[in-house]
DNA sequence: ATGTCGGTGTCTCACCGA
């Protein structure tokens, strides 16, 4: 089963770039953030049209996430993180989707620090890490997925140094996702490919991505009993450059049969 | 400080958040 995450950075405005790399890449199961649209003008249609059942949970303007699936209709098990220190932010869905439990996340992109919106990140990450507890706790073949707004380590960023203040690369930051990790969860790209210099996100300004000035900000982690199950994983940075694309790329991850 | 996006309202530009 290949899972995947991708944060689209608007569904409507990407829409074609997001079709085309369902076609051309054929995900089973697929975590998107950021749509940046209400439930009403979440695209049903298009998708359903490209073989995915789908469930989301948007709002006006920000945010918003979505699991999609062309291998059994997601069964949602939750909607909004338990506890979200604001739920009027749609960063949390949860879904029973082909014997694995897979929780789809925005997190908080925390800028600027300090600042308000900092302590919202490590707020939200605080129980995401608790919620993350109960999942490990339940012994279910589980994934957390999606766009962790956080560089783990100083391999994940083209220039360290410049990012020692920012939000994404803060020292509370990368303690949080080294707590997630030590309950259990598996980095399953950084489980495959342990040295290699690899991102998922390039800045629009000053030709990043033509640079390759890029940031490992998404994520895919695989509870103890799942992790014996990865067989693969990579982006597909090509996504990145084609035209109206988002400042994402697609992540993705393949699983033997459980 | 800067740069570039989508979404939205103040609505053919200016703003926010990223």
């Amino acid at each position: 089963m290949k899972l995947a995450t991708y944060n689209v950075n608007g569904i409507n405005g990407r829409l074609p770039v997001l079709l085309r790399w369902l076609a051309e890449a054929r995900p089973d199961v697929v975590a998107l953030q950021e749509l940046k649209a209400p439930d009403e003008k979440f695209p049903a249609a298009a998708i359903r049209e490209a073989g995915y059942e789908a469930i989301w949970h948007g709002q006006k303007s920000w945010n918003g996430v979505a699991l999609l699936s062309r291998v059994g209709a997601p069964v949602e098990t939750r909607r909004g993180l338990p506890g979200d220190p604001d739920p009027s932010q749609s960063r949390y869905i949860e879904a029973a989707v082909a014997g694995v439990l897979v929780g789809a996340l925005y997190l908080p992109n925390g800028n600027p620090r300090p600042g308000p919106k900092f302590d919202h990140k490590l707020a939200w990450f605080d129980t995401l890490i608790a919620h993350g507890a109960t999942l490990i706790e339940s012994g279910l073949p589980a994934a957390l997925i999606g766009d962790f707004n956080v560089m783990p380590t100083e391999r994940d960023v083209y220039k360290p140094e410049r990012w020692t203040k920012d939000a994404l690369f803060a020292p509370e930051v990368r303690e949080r996702y080294a707590a997630l990790l030590a309950q259990g969860w598996t980095d399953a790209m950084r489980a495959r490919h342990p040295d290699a210099m690899i991102y998922t996100f390039w800045d629009y300004f000053r030709n990043a991505y033509e640079r390759d000035a890029g940031l490992r900000i998404d994520h895919l982690l695989l509870s103890p009993a799942l992790a014996g199950r990865l067989r693969g994983a990579g982006v597909n940075r090509e996504v990145r450059g084609w035209d109206k694309s988002s400042d994402h790329a697609p992540t993705w991850i393949e699983l033997a049969d459980g």
